[in-house]
DNA sequence: TTTCGTTATATCCAATCAAATATAACGAAT
DNA sequence: ATTCGTTATATTTGATTGGATATAACGAAA
């Protein structure tokens, strides 16, 4: 049985995390619930924890990442900016690459 | 002011940790100074903590990590193996070389 | 103006994690 | 035998984290 090798990678602004991994799967959950809270219950984690994550990733990055809207028809909800899915395609994208390229790191430890 | 890619990569054996950059930077002390308690001291962390790490290094590894010695002449120490060496080298490049990976991406995320 | 489901926030309690402390076992040297 | 500094381990305390709960604010629609 041979090791693996295995990666997190994760985008910061001024110090503060604004993507990982926890936080682009609560962004998508958003994207295709419309809202915070049905978000939350489909990744099975409480609104708290998610609440204080999708607040982390607004406050940290340039632009808005997410749209929330209080009361109205349906109560409200969250929907991302196009901004937000631009941010979460980069992620997707270099983290597939940062996987693949370590795959490729292999050979460096099969003899170990 | 631009975001930033960083990045953790570790060695799994059975999904144990074998080698993350705490232990490395462990392993590394314990070859300077010749025992885990000053290694643990020039770290700044507790003794138990590097005993623990040093204690999981050790139970993930294929072959021993270090050799550690009780009582005797200077009451004992720990030393690295040959294999111990050669991952903690394994681990610096492939490392080294994922940083750069990275690098690399950084222009994917440069117009965000 | 009442209803509704949501966002936003505070509070309390449990659980997990880290630090600090204490102590036994060890073996070469004296 | 005693000393010494180390490895190895248990215990206790404190800190941080996470879950559960409660509640206010909101605004469109009925």
């Amino acid at each position: 049985m041979s090791y693996k090798i295995k990666s997190r990678i994760w985008i910061e602004s001024e110090d503060n995390v604004l993507l990982g991994e926890g936080r682009v799967h609560l962004l998508k959950a958003i994207d295709e619930t419309g809202s915070l809270s049905k978000a939350a219950k489909s990744l099975n984690i409480s609104y708290k924890k998610a609440w204080q994550l999708l607040d982390s990733v607004n406050k940290s990055a340039k632009k808005p990442v997410t749209i929330n809207s209080i009361g109205g028809k349906g109560g409200g909800g969250a929907q991302l900016t196009k901004y937000g899915k631009s941010l979460i395609k980069a992620f997707d994208e270099i983290n597939k690459n940062c996987w693949a390229f370590l795959d490729e790191q292999l050979s460096k430890i099969e003899h170990l």
